[in-house]
Parts: C-alpha cells; structure tokens; sequence
DNA sequence: TGGCGTATGTAACTTGGGTCACGTACATCA
DNA sequence: TGATGTACGTGACCCAAGTTACATACGCCA
C-alpha cells in the first residue's frame, strides 16, 4: 500500500473524518485516490463534470466567477483542512461544476468517487454531518458575499479584504492584480486606492506585498456600515 | 383531527413526499404544524432563529437583503410547493436567519419542528433527498445571482427579469418599485429604462403593470453576453 | 367632482469605478 | 550592466446608475 502515508495525512487534516465507524473509514481508505495539481493549474472549469468529492491536504485552489470583460470575482478558497464544496454542489445536485478552480501552489487532493460519496451519504451519520456542515457554511459566505457585491463599495470591500489576508506582522503578500481579481475589479483602481491609504499613513506599499499600518482605520472604514 | 384536509393538500404540493415509507410519513403528519401569514407579513428577518422546516402551500414570500440605504435585492423567492430554503440553511448551519423574508400574499405553510427535520434527515433517504434537491437547487441560483449582479449591467438584468416575470400574454404585474426592489436598484433609474423601451416600441406601460411587445427584441438585448 | 394616495415621467446633477494610455521602478538573468 | 518582464503610479476620460427635485397622472372614495 503505496498510500497508508497520505490516508494519515489526510484523516490529521480532516480529524472529523475519524467518528466514522472503522467499517466506514475502511471503505474511505479503499477507494480513495489521491491526485496532484500543478501551481496554476486549472482544477475545473465552468460547466465540466465533478466524478470525485474532494477534498484540500496540500496547497489550495481558488474558486471565481469570470465576466465576459475577463474580470474575475473570488468565490471562496480552499485550503488544507477544507472541501472543495463546489464538488459536493455538483454531486449533489447532480449538475456541472458552477465556476472555475484553479491551483495557486502545487496542490494535493483526497478524492473520493461520487459512487463513493452517494453511497457514505446513505449509510454513514457522521460522515453526512461532515459534508453538510461544509456545505452550508459555503452558502453562508456566498450570501455575504452576494451582499458585499450588491451594496458595499469597493473601498470598503478592499479595506476588509486587506485585514482578512494579513498576516500576524499586517503583511499582505498580494500583488494589486491578484486583489484586483479577488474583487472583481481592475488593478489600476485597487492602486487608485491603496496610493490613497498610503499618503493617509494606513498602509505601506511594496512590490507584491504591502504592509498595514494603521489596522483600526482600516478596520472602522470597511467595517461598520458608516463611511 | 382537524388537519386532515391540510395534511392531503400538503402531500399534493410536495408529491415527493409520498414516496417516504408509511412510518416516516406518519411522523410527520404527527408532528407537522400549518402557521398562516397576511399578506405583507414578515416571516423572518436577519438573524432569527429557526425552529422550523418550511414548507410553502399557498401564497408566497420573497426572500431579499436589504442595503443600509434601504434598497432591497430578491434572493430567491418562495411559491406553493417549494421550501422556504433558508431554514433548511439555518438548520443545518445551525446558525440564524440569513436574510428577510416577507409574504407577497396571504400564505400558508407546513411547518416541521427541527427536531423532527434532523430525525427525519437520519432515517429518511427519502426525505434527505427531497431536502438536499432543494437546498443544491438554492445554491445554483444563488451563485447565478452573484454572477448577475458582479458582472451584468442594470438593463439586461431588468430585460430578463421582465421576460422572466411575465405572464403567457406578456403582462408583467408589476410596479417600477417592485422591479427595482427585484433588481436592487431604485425606482426612477427603471422607469427610465422602461420609457426608453416604450419608445423603441418593445413594451407598453400602464399603471401597475406593463405588457411586452417584442420579447424577441428584450430577450436579444439581455440574453446573450453581447448588447 | 374634488381631493388624496399611489404610481409614473423626467430633467439635472453627482459619483464610483472601469477604461485608456502612458511612464516609471524593480528584479532577474544573461 | 544592459535587456526584458513584471509590478506599480497616475492622469484623463467616460459611462452607468444613484440622488434630488418636481411635475403629472390615474383611480377611487367621500
């Protein structure tokens, strides 16, 4: 068995994974595989078909919406530890992949087959319990999400996303593109912005990355409704 | 029991729930509850708990957020035989209300205590089945929705919208207001949308309603990518 | 038939933010 | 140490759409 070292890096990645009973976690373990992505490459593309569950041990991939002017808008992220949800969309409502995914670093999935899936549905408490918590938590940003992107401006929204991808140090390893593109917006207006908030003293820019400076006003400009 | 009537209507709004084994449909004939709302009735608002699965029989509700300013967007809407898919959130996220949701008319439900949803989502595949079809249903539109209102402009939004509420003949029973509250805009930017298309012919105006002229025109202008 | 409430028409203005068109600054590798 | 690719800065411009501010217009009830 080539595989007993991933299957234990994949149940320490998902630890829920083991209140399966053995019989169930036995059958995880056999069909199981275990596919590789390229950084960069694309994991789905919008309308193809989902045949495995899947789930993140190593990198991550990034889920969007594309315009047709090519602007993109980020969906959500999936990172060691979570789902692939759009799968299980797929999966469970029997239709195609709603978005693109692409790999932003050298990525490893457990990928589990939808015959698989259905049928641990079926039979296992625990491991329904596992897939519907990560399923609606997926609904649950989406619906923030739907509301940023309705009512909030894009400065406010740019503030909240620079506190969210900080680091402990305020580093925010991102080049204005890549937050342009998790906005939906374009590079030259994310600049527009962050030159602003850098002669006002709140952030520090460099080349791919900035720095955050003063956090509470960043926080109290996008955070509570007001301005 | 005075339900009976209501139970028979209730199993012929949602045939699927026929194909539930005797015991599991005794359960919920047991257990089922048929609240009433008035029309303009909120049924929730953000944040509330929900003790109930929600099922719809007569009348409807839309489900919508709603901006600081007040302007308003429709997430999805509820209509005799469909569930109000937000509960079904709310239950299984175990977390609050997502959204308001207010009756367009005088509504009838059929209401199913947690307790008995999260038995039933055990012991049922059944009944899994017909809850998960909607609830993967839900989310589709929902990420439809984010697409839409990130990427596409206010007129072709409206132009399907009216194609997509319009009646056999054509008839849209709607007021400006209601459309913008629809769309998450405001009255006077559909109004003018709406002259420039009388102009052109495309439709007819009255009060509280309008009537479409050239579906083909409408659909041409919202339908594909292009103007 | 006059008035009141609701729905609509429309002009003028403002603004956020996308588009265009550059110029400049790093950074790496030959 | 230049050349080339990638990231950033910035101004000018434009347009969709929200805001303000009224003017009607319809429809019903007293």
């Amino acid at each position: 068995m080539p595989n007993t070292a991933l299957i234990e890096t994949w149940f320490e990645r998902f630890p829920s994974l083991r209140d399966l009973s053995d019989q169930h976690r036995a059958l995880l373990a056999e069909r199981v595989m275990f596919p590789e992505l390229q950084g960069g490459a694309v994991a789905y593309r919008e309308g193809w078909e989902c045949p495995n569950y899947v789930m993140c041990l190593e990198g991550g991939t990034r889920s969007f919406k594309t315009s047709s002017s090519g602007r993109e808008l980020l969906l959500y992220r999936v990172v060691p530890g979570s789902t692939c949800v759009f799968t299980t969309q797929c999966l469970l409502a029997g239709g195609k992949f709603p978005a693109e995914s692409v790999a932003e670093a050298p990525t490893r999935f457990a990928a589990l087959p939808a015959a698989t899936f259905h049928e641990l549905m079926g039979i296992s408490p625990e491991f329904r319990r596992f897939v519907l918590d990560d399923y609606s938590t997926l609904l649950s940003s989406i619906l923030s999400l739907v509301d940023e992107v309705a009512f909030s401006s894009l400065d406010k929204r740019l503030a909240q996303r620079l506190l969210a991808e900080a680091d402990a140090e305020g580093t925010v390893a991102k080049t204005h593109q890549q937050l342009a593109a998790d906005l939906g917006s374009v590079r030259e207006v994310i600049s527009r912005q962050l030159s602003e908030w850098e002669r006002a003293g709140w952030i520090r820019t460099a080349r791919g990355s900035l720095q955050i400076v003063d956090r509470r006003a960043l926080a109290s400009y996008g955070g509570p409704k007001g301005a």
